[in-house]
DNA sequence: AGCACGCCGACT
DNA sequence: GTCGGCGTGCTC
């Protein structure tokens, strides 16, 4: 009787042990096996030794049934899974279960697809000294290596990975290409169809089972070669995998933030070295992660420091709201019109005089907001109230001047003008949100085009290859638009950028929102002046000597990283030291503080005890940025250390840990966290 | 995750 | 009296 670790598709923290007859079973085969009282799958990890027979406290059960599947997973997979359920300290047999797609491979002939519109096919474009020198550079290397390519936006960073694929593929191998989102990246599908027709499946999260699974099968029954998607995708099983490419790869959405918190660019770093071969990761931006890595030697640095058109990036400038809106209003309605200027109070006389310009060359203009909605709270001028959600500890969000509703739940109210406190017929809508700019907007420019890109307006991703292809055409003059307009998008004839209040991400509560705020300025700006047409950029803001500002008006990415590295060193921060964010919930405010305070204690206690603990340290308890959500009260634990190694281990020996739960506690871990909301 | 057990309030 | 709500505990 041999027995086998079976990796069972359970929350369970270790695998389990079952017998079998047979000793012929192998690593990675997916069996079910009885768990309780029920039947559940479970993926063979481990042959176990005669020998290690140390299972007192259970009868083996045998294993049930071996399972055919589509394909085989891989050794290399397989190790692969298991670092990431160790590093992330998730169960690991949920983490076995990301291996297969949703469902099995049907048995009906998948219908001929509709003929993929014959779009031209296109050539590769004529490159620039700079791009055949990077091409070039990182073709030498074959085995694993960590390539960081560096390059402003606009300067061709799509046809290097285009080139590294055309290579791929001619050797019959496969390649792995991450976005951030695919729903965001209609252009640059488009111009992965129309070069390499036939050979590419996508994976995102808008994908219903079956055609997930018909995609992933594609590419593990090796009849595409090019998968492109989000991170989800990077746990597609890739037979002849030869190359991964993360493209953005400061983006924070390749953090998955429930369940399994991963990185998809670490983890797709950690499989390309299982894997050995070489991994890309493009941007415009680097993480500080990333560029620290560069620097230390430890990933290959390639730049690209021109845009391929015969423009230069776009000059910035950078408006004082505060003048402004102490100029025209203060004591009277501050929503409203200065009737004799007839200036919105949002708006900076020079950014409306640069509008009026580029309407008149017949040219366009995309005006970022990062905040959806008419106004981002309303407020009793009588008695100061504010209208919050019953359920989360947030302001409700005024909509078409209609609706109070919570962006984080989805209660949302009927808004009226009478306070729900005081009952006076004051309240009053103040902080701006998209909708009012629009509004504002289609008043001063009455007969300019101006569509609105946020996520009320575009829900599916129709909608945005509509509002791509409206841009495209020029059917808009105006686009106004939060984060979504700033990411990937390439408008010949956009040529001017407006920023309305860089302010709103500069003091968000995390160690990140100068690297978050300075990638969000540098991405937008790069909109603008990208083909032949010349760009500018205004920002418009109440903290014009913000010290990232400097930096984006020279464009001055190395500047800005020794600046902030510094902050992060001296504040043991990333990339300095490794951190993990220990999240305590509960639907009762008293046991879920209680829980934290207690764990925190013990944290403490083991630090003074324990040497080889002695450099960890200990941040709170404290309420969550967002303290309530969906009726939970949040409290966190920030866990610093010097190296993963001890982070990891102690977060797992505190996970394990005796301390009393009082009723109705969640508590789970996020390493590397990203957000502290 | 599921599934059972067990303890409380609401009703055919 | 039972039905069913979900909080708690367990799975080789």
């Amino acid at each position: 009787m041999v027995t086998y670790q079976v990796a069972v598709f359970a929350p369970l923290k270790e695998s389990l042990t079952y017998s079998y007859l047979k000793s012929d079973l192998h690593l990675g085969q997916l069996v079910s096996v009885p768990l309780g009282r029920r039947l559940v799958q479970g993926l063979i990890i481990k042959k176990n030794d005669s020998s290690a027979e140390k299972n007192n406290k259970f009868k083996i059960k045998e294993i049930s049934k071996i399972h055919e599947t589509d394909y085989k997973i891989t050794k290399n997979y397989l190790s692969w899974i298991k670092w990431i359920s160790n590093y992330y300290i998730y169960p690991i047999g949920m983490t076995c279960k990301l291996a297969f797609p949703p469902l099995k491979a049907s048995i009906r002939k998948s219908k001929k697809k509709s003929p993929t519109p014959q779009t031209k096919l296109q050539k590769p474009p004529v490159i620039t000294s700079d791009q055949s020198k990077v091409i070039k550079d990182i073709k030498k290397y074959k085995n694993f290596n960590t390539h960081l390519l560096f390059g402003v936006t606009g300067s061709g960073k799509t046809e290097i990975y285009m080139q590294i694929i055309q290579k791929v593929i001619e050797e019959k191998k496969q390649v792995l290409l991450l976005v951030p989102e695919i729903s965001l990246t209609p252009q640059l599908i488009q111009r992965f169809t129309s070069r390499f027709p036939d050979q590419i499946a996508t994976i995102h999260s808008q994908l219903t089972p079956r055609e997930k699974t018909n995609q992933w099968l594609s590419i593990s029954l090796k009849k595409k070669s090019i998968l492109i998607g989000t991170r989800s995708a990077l746990f597609c099983t890739i037979p002849n995998l030869a190359y991964i490419i993360i493209d953005e790869e400061h983006e924070q959405s390749f953090k998955q933030e429930e369940s399994l918190r991963y990185h998809a660019r670490d983890a797709a770093i950690v499989r390309a070295k299982i894997e050995d071969i070489p991994i890309l990761l493009g941007s415009a931006t680097p993480s500080l992660e990333s560029w620290k890595q560069a620097q230390d030697k430890k990933y290959l640095l390639h730049t690209l420091p021109n845009r391929i058109s015969s423009q230069p990036l776009p000059p910035v400038n950078i408006l004082n709201l505060c003048k402004e809106s102490k100029e025209i209003d203060v004591k009277k309605k501050p929503q409203s019109f200065n009737k004799e200027k007839n200036i919105p109070f949002w708006l900076h006389k020079d950014l409306l005089q640069a509008i009026k310009i580029t309407l008149e060359k017949k040219e366009q203009v995309a005006l970022l907001l990062n905040r959806r909605g008419f106004s981002s709270q309303v407020l009793c001028s009588k008695c100061g109230y504010s209208s919050e959600c019953p359920n989360c500890s947030i302001h409700l969000t005024l909509h078409k001047k209609q609706y109070l509703v919570c962006h984080h739940c989805e209660y949302s109210e009927s808004f009226s003008s009478s306070c729900n406190k005081c009952l006076a017929q004051d309240v009053k809508a103040i902080g701006l949100g998209t909708e009012q700019v629009e509004q504002d907007l289609k008043q001063l420019f009455p007969s300019a085009n101006i569509a609105r890109a946020d996520r009320d307006e575009i829900t599916k991703r129709e909608d945005y290859e509509n509002l791509i292809s409206n841009m495209e055409k020029k059917n808009i003059d105006i686009l106004v638009g939060t984060q979504m307009i700033a990411k990937g998008l390439d408008f010949p004839n956009l040529s001017l950028v407006g920023i309305l209040l860089a302010d709103s991400s500069f003091y968000f509560p995390d160690f990140r929102s100068n690297e978050k705020s300075f990638q969000l300025l540098v991405q937008m700006s790069g909109r603008a002046g990208r083909a032949e047409k010349k760009g500018e950029v205004f920002i418009q803001s109440f903290n014009p000597d913000h010290p990232c500002l400097d930096f984006v008006t020279t464009q001055n990415y190395i500047e800005f990283t020794k600046s902030e590295l510094k902050n992060r060193q001296d504040f043991l921060y990333p990339p300095f030291n490794k951190i993990a964010l220990i999240k305590v919930q509960s639907l009762n405010e008293y046991s879920a503080n209680q829980y934290a305070k207690n764990l925190a204690n013990l944290a403490n206690q083991w630090i003074k005890k324990y040497d080889f603990y002695k450099n960890i340290v200990i941040g709170g308890p404290s309420p969550a940025t967002l303290f309530k959500v969906r009726n939970k009260y949040r409290y966190q634990i920030l866990i610093k250390a010097p190296d993963y190694k001890i982070l990891n281990h102690f977060c797992k020996e505190l996970l394990d840990n005796k301390v009393k739960k009082l009723s109705n506690i969640k508590c789970d871990i996020d390493i590397d966290p990203i957000s502290f909301l």
